[in-house]
DNA sequence: CTGAAAGCGCTAACAT
DNA sequence: ATGTTAGCGCTTTCAG
């Protein structure tokens, strides 16, 4: 019972009176085998339960079929997505995916992206920590031609391929969505603005605002890191101003929600005397009263995408690289949370 | 730049004129080597970018420290959780987590967990597809005496550690809470009954009405994979009877949703003429109209205890086994959906 | 169609 | 305190 040792393609050999060599190719189909070996072979290696190791494989053919993914927070719902559309075609292509959260710490990132690398994974997809500055670590992927793709939080300046969305776009379509709606003073609650994402959203908001000749006064941004807890200063700050705003659009849909419970608990009715939109259209943003206006990203394609690009570059390595940055297509979902009668 | 092969230790042992297990030694901190050869081998290693190649060393010391994790969902937000909890630990611990997904398909599952198995990993943690019905698979890790850990959806015949809720106390509480509402006739909405937690979750409810001298009728118990649609399909079943009951226990939250939505759409009052409960506390529950009450399980914790104790049967393997079936508590959250005032 | 031999990069007896 | 040697299990020239 205990088996204290592994079955090997040498007990195989040894067993059958072949080489260790003619066991290999015959497993991997090599045809240079013939049909007949190959089901001895075949068939001895079932009855003895052989299982191939794959380390060993991964060792001598440098190539580990392993796909790394980092992301700030594996149990968020556009991450977790995005992670099942990249499993869902790695394992289709015989490809493994190693995951690590960041927690949206760089020190952490940093440990992950080296342990990553000295896993050896065929290529690495990421999207950056809240924190994340420089990106020294990701030199050892460029340096030795490792395919890297950054989603969602990107890195402008890496010569990379990019699979984003239109963050300007969002933002922009959710504000002139709000002022559609007769909304006259429109706050926007951000993220980090070192990262794309946060940033574009802010400069879409801004010019939607510019185009519609409203002002865009400091006093109606501010940027905080989204939790519920953010959220729900954001709004108490707004609403203390001396001239608050009548709408907001949050950079994330978490930030919406509680903003909500806190303007329901002070009963301002939304989207009557309120209007809210958010972002990236989590599973409650549809069930909750008010449902949440917001914009969707295609998360499970955008991690299907990713995998295909470096599935891709790995295989076919030799070619001259072009990076390229892939913009996907986004929703703007209109719910309760900013439908109002025009005022 | 196009550094063709990566730097090893030999290349730093050439260089330094040393052998190459004392570069080994000397990086792994081995107190056989003298701090000044150390100190000069280490900032070589930095200065030549050397990154240690972990598959050679995994095949070497026939460990990976890494741990796999098969669920039937990433992206659910109970598993994505866990897997969070899992990744935590197992970070702080040095080990990698590799994740797939069954996709609740039992011939996915099976793929995986060879596929895994190949890859070495110390340590296996998994919750079974909803199809699992034969636990073949799982043979070569018991086998080998590679510790396996199955979570909430576990295999009772199997020898190995389990990490596990009550699901049987939850279903009773949930509609002992009922009946204490004052809910007359009480229906369970339930997952397919091969999965222990399914199965356990309906013998409390069942149990909780023969307590209370209510009578369980097949009518009121019906059996289906808990989606959305299963919700919606479910609720009109059951209203349509001859004698509909006023209260669902619902296997998850899902579901329960599900029934909210179609119930106020019919102009059904809840909690006042229905009475819901559900499970797993999705984070809509929470915030939906009405909020759902529902079983809590601890995903984060049981998915760092699921760590905890894998890497301890990892790291002590020499030590006789014993196994041990952990049961986490969980809570009776208590919402709007079932808190009318007593009939 | 098959075998022999070398080696991927690292570690760990066993020397000295 | 350091070096020598062998080998983890597999693949892949190169030979035949």
């Amino acid at each position: 019972m205990e088996e204290k040792t592994s079955v090997t393609i040498h007990d195989i050999a040894r067993k059958l009176r072949v080489s260790a060599s003619t066991v290999s190719r015959a497993l991997n189909d090599n045809p240079r085998i013939s049909k007949a070996t190959k089901e001895k072979i075949k068939a001895l290696a079932l009855k003895l339960g052989y299982q191939p190791n794959t380390i060993a494989s991964n060792l001598r053919t440098q190539k580990t079929h392993t796909i790394g993914i980092v992301v700030p927070l594996i149990n968020r719902h556009f991450f977790s997505t995005f992670i099942s559309g990249v499993e869902d075609v790695a394992f289709e292509a015989g490809y493994n995916v190693i995951i690590s959260q960041s927690k949206d710490l760089l020190l952490k990132e940093k440990q992950i992206v080296n342990s990553m690398f000295s896993n050896r994974v065929d290529g690495l997809i990421t999207s950056l920590s809240m924190q994340t500055n420089d990106f020294d670590h990701f030199k050892m992927f460029t340096n030795k031609n490792i395919p890297l793709i950054f989603f969602d939080r990107i890195a402008p300046q890496l010569e990379a391929n990019k699979i984003i969305v239109d963050d300007f776009a969002c933002g922009y379509s959710a504000t002139q969505h709000l002022i559609d709606k007769g909304y006259q003073r429109i706050a926007h609650l951000a993220g980090p603005t070192v990262l794309n994402t946060y940033h574009d959203r802010m400069e879409g908001y801004k010019s939607a605002l510019k185009k519609n000749h409203l002002p865009a006064e400091d006093d109606l941004i501010i940027c905080n890191r989204l939790t519920r807890m953010d959220g729900q200063e954001a709004i108490k700050q707004l609403l203390a101003l001396k001239n608050p705003p009548d709408a907001v659009f949050c950079g994330n849909d978490t930030s919406a929600l509680s903003m909500i419970v806190y303007l329901k608990s002070q009963g301002i009715r939304i989207p009557e005397d309120f209007g809210i939109v958010g972002f990236s259209n989590e599973p409650f943003s549809e069930v909750v009263t008010p449902s949440i206006s917001t914009l969707k990203q295609p998360a499970q394609e955008m991690g299907r995408k990713a995998a295909e690009l470096i599935i891709n570059e790995i295989e076919n390595k030799a070619l001259p690289r072009t990076y390229q940055t892939i913009t996907m297509p986004t929703e703007l979902i209109i719910r309760e949370s900013s439908s109002r009668k025009k005022a």
